[in-house]
DNA sequence: GACTTGAGTTGGTTA
DNA sequence: TAACCAAGTCAAGTC
């Protein structure tokens, strides 16, 4: 095969449709027959390839950082049984030594577009906002509790919400907005390690999300959690920021 | 607005590259300001909105399965200082109330492909083929060993590979491609319950995987876990199953 | 730079 | 269909 040099210069993004087969050495190793698919080759040299149906994710790529090499195949490797490839893009990880090469066969559409800088996604997330619900809304945990402070922190990592309830015993949340066993496990390190500070213990835990799974529902009750479910709507109509503004 | 119908009809694929923003609510709000982007809108009506750089993931999209609806200002909507946008894409999730709102300025390309059904990826290398091949070769974890059998049940989930050592102790082993603490926790959790079982106790726990962070070799020990480090590439070379083909 | 956690996660398998 | 778990997860924040 003979390198065509100085592929990935042409052009910032390039858009292939063809018919092309593929493999993945990596972390894995992943093999993709020969199919029309669209290529998508960005600017940083990152590979997607996409079929017809399927969520954002590409059937199979590469990762930026990485560096492409063009091959085209010279008369030896002619075959009459099968139809030429007409090129294959060798595409190398940077940091690994993952390989992603897709063999071209026919070519139904390339071009190229310079995009430049794209200015970015602006995101308004949502389980932020439980949480900053539930710290304004903290007696949904019920009646007299007071808010210590959000993001309590401590050596493993911040703890949700910390306050304390009527009596003044101290409560840790964690909140999920699916809770899973995982939610469980993370709120049960974080109250072992709260019971072990006399001038904190004895602390509760309350497992708190919009909804949560049967196995974490029974695993919360055998560490001696209590589980909140929050509704979303219900605390967003509860919100008092509104009326601060005036 | 004038709306334009029957635009999902046109062609399987679509790849646009254009100057567009986009809206997107639902379970978050997201906002992209106006820029030139690649714009995939995939055989099941998927919207895929890519910029130059960055990881496989979209900056915007929406999932299928849903439904575009396409419009073209009139010239009501005409203003001076404004350039007329060419067209809305308004892409309506069929499951949530999700919607994703495209503004398309100006269009550099846009064509359509229709790529047939894709014959899909095969892979090699997932957890499921480390599983299978440590069972395969149980006594990786020590001479003697036997196995008892992959996906052993416990009322919290399966245990990846249950086993017996030389000494015909019970050796639960949980199998990751990276060990995390995460997987520790697993496992611990699977071994307190079966060692609460007298007709199982005792339990000794292997946390076994490609490679192992610091921290989860650290909290394994502690928990007097054993950790063993699979060579998938090894392993792979042991393999038998081909043996058995003759 | 390694590790942890969340994600509009996505995708697959099983009960 | 729903729940659970893995992913070549990716990406952001922290240590």
């Amino acid at each position: 095969m003979r390198e065509v040099v100085g592929f990935a210069k042409v052009c910032p993004v390039r858009i292939i449709v063809a018919d092309c087969s593929a493999e993945y050495s990596g972390r894995l190793n992943a093999s993709l027959p020969l199919a029309k698919r669209v290529l998508l080759i960005k600017a940083d040299c990152s590979v997607l390839i996409f079929s017809e149906l399927g969520s954002y994710k590409p059937l199979n790529w590469m990762a930026a950082p990485c560096s492409i090499r063009e091959f085209e195949p010279d008369d030896a490797d002619a075959d009459i049984d099968t139809p030429p490839a007409q090129k294959v893009l060798r595409v190398c990880s940077d940091k690994s030594d993952d390989i992603l090469e897709v063999t071209v066969q026919h070519v139904y559409s390339d071009s190229s577009y310079d995009l430049g800088t794209d200015p970015g996604l602006i995101k308004d997330g949502v389980e932020d906002h439980l949480q900053r619900y539930l710290a304004q809304q903290i007696e949904r945990i019920g009646a007299g509790a007071k808010l210590v402070r959000r993001e309590y922190p401590t050596p493993i990592g911040p703890v949700d919400i910390m306050a304390t309830d009527a009596e003044g015993t101290h409560v840790a949340i964690e909140i999920k907005r699916h809770g899973g066993i995982d939610g469980v496990e993370q709120l049960t390190r974080y109250c072992t390690l709260l019971n072990r500070d006399p001038l904190i213990a004895p602390v509760r835990g309350i497992f708190a999300a919009q909804t949560i799974t049967a196995q974490a529902r029974v695993l919360a009750g055998d560490r001696g959690f209590e589980c909140l479910i929050l509704d979303y709507e219900d605390m967003k109509g509860s919100d008092d920021t509104r009326l601060r503004l005036f």
